[in-house]
DNA sequence: AGGGTAGTAAGGGCAACGTT
DNA sequence: AACGTTGCCCTTACTACCCT
């Protein structure tokens, strides 16, 4: 077998079909005969109502499966306890083959084992339960037929409670070991340079709509911590005036609470707003969006706060990444900082301010209950009720500390800044217009002089 | 040619599970 | 109880391919 670098293997044909309002999954070999177990399978796994990640890994781990076993000449029946260690070293050399490979191959292992083996036993383990094959997969017996391949998959439904099931090891044998500890390493964090570099490229290269919006998506990240998933769940609703005034009036602090329409998982928390900025949105939904929304006609507004320039549809999170990752590439930013090192600045932020305001409240510096404020900003999910609401009556405290006043002057002044800088280069951009209309007009009176 | 979309590998977060 | 592992999901960066 002869695998040229950087070729893909492609030995088995994948086709989408849409019958009944229904999406079904297509294999055949390059004869066109039909695979009709990785057909039925992957059926089975969309059926169960997997993720569309997860139905993705499938599918993935199918044709890879199926592009081994046609590449040996093989029946996929024939796959034992020593072929599935060998397929997987040839994922192994397939994936580092790849010429997007990033050279550590524990990750590549790692991810092997997730992606690939993982959905090959559950395939085997489907095929036994549908009788495709009387000793396909299993524990062995002392006495008896043996199974082809060894696994405790079948123990794991019988098994009453998941503590009494079998163990990891003993449910996928033939998964790599020893892949070595997960690549820590500090996370791309933008700093407050990057931050005014980021603004500056939008404010030169956008105008109207698009401008204001990018901006403020940048904003929000930078000061609340927001994913991308969380931006394009934001409405215009949530920011109405009265809506921002009766909150504020009643809670009596300057920070409100919105929880946006999709979340990452099924997270529900909301996002915490400062003041200044949900001013800040305020006055784009009132001037910006209302323009925008006029141009292109307000039946098409569906009431989420950033649209497509084009269309006037709801940006989705990978839009929304990748016009951000478009420009940084511009601005020769590093590989993998983007608009999420916003998140990570904004995190390492919160813990500075946090240690500070619990400095001053005569709390605990430690880094793990700060982590544990912070985390609560963050939205990440957190199931410590009790310790929740302790946290959140010290939050409260928090909100009257020096440290914590000054950060908010501070995120104004910020505001104030980024407000100025717009308002002139608009004015400089209708100066400039307006010269271009006296030019026209200067021409066309000389023109007409010398034609008469 | 360039914009849009689907696919692919890498990598990170979360929560449940496992081990010490 | 503290720390390590695993499964699932999500994000990022890139490629391939389609359409216009």
């Amino acid at each position: 077998m002869n695998i040229v670098p950087g070729n893909k293997i492609d030995l088995i044909n994948e086709t989408k079909v849409h019958l009944h309002r229904v999406t079904y999954y297509v294999y055949q070999d390059s004869d066109g005969n039909v695979i009709w177990p990785a057909i039925n399978f992957i059926n089975f796994i969309i059926k169960e109502g997997n993720n569309d990640s997860t139905i993705e890994t499938y599918r993935q781990a199918i044709r890879s499966l199926f592009n081994y076993i046609l590449d040996n000449k093989r029946d996929w029946m024939d796959i034992n306890d020593e072929l599935l260690g060998v397929y997987a070293e040839w994922q192994l050399r397939q994936s580092i083959n790849n010429p997007r490979w990033r050279g550590d191959t524990n990750t590549t292992k790692r991810n092997i084992n997730h992606d690939y083996l993982a959905p090959v036993y559950e395939f085997y383990f489907w095929a036994q339960k549908q009788g495709l094959h009387p000793s396909l997969l299993g524990v062995q017996p002392e006495q008896g037929d043996k199974y082809q391949i060894t696994s405790a998959l079948p123990l794991r439904d019988k098994a009453k409670s998941k503590k009494d099931g079998p163990k990891k090891k003993q449910l996928y044998p033939k998964s790599f070991s020893n892949c070595g500890e997960s690549s820590g390493g500090p996370s791309q964090k933008a700093e407050e340079w990057e931050l005014d570099e980021l603004n500056d490229y939008i404010r030169v290269n956008y105008k109207g709509y698009t401008r204001a919006s990018l901006m403020l998506m940048l904003r929000i990240v930078d000061q609340t911590g927001s994913r991308p998933i969380t931006l394009s769940g934001f409405a215009k609703l949530q920011f109405r005036k009265e809506t921002v005034e009766s909150e504020l009036m009643n809670t009596s602090d300057s920070i409100l609470d919105i929880t946006p329409i999709i979340q990452k998982g099924d997270n529900n928390m909301p996002i915490k707003f400062p003041l200044t900025l949900v001013n800040g949105v305020v006055s784009f939904i009132e001037n910006d969006l209302k323009e925008f929304i006029n141009t292109i006609g307000l039946n098409k507004h569906d009431g989420h706060l950033f649209l497509n320039e084009k269309d006037g549809k709801p940006l989705s999170a990978q839009e929304i990444t990748k016009i951000f990752s478009a420009i940084t590439k511009k601005l020769n930013w590093p590989k993998g900082k983007s608009l999420y090192a916003f998140r990570h600045r904004y995190a390492n932020e919160q813990m500075d301010i946090q240690a500070s305001i619990n400095d001053e409240l005569g709390f605990t510096k430690e880094e793990n209950a700060v982590a544990l404020q912070v985390s609560q900003n963050m939205t990440h999910k957190n199931h410590k009720t009790l310790l929740k609401e302790y946290l959140e009556s010290r939050t409260r405290h928090g909100f009257k500390t020096k440290v914590y006043q000054q950060e908010l002057m501070l995120q104004e002044l910020r505001a104030q800044k980024e407000y100025q800088n717009l308002e002139t280069l608009k004015a400089l951009e209708l100066a400039e217009e307006q010269r271009k209309i006296v030019n026209k007009l200067r021409q066309e009176i000389e023109r007409l002089k010398r034609v008469r």
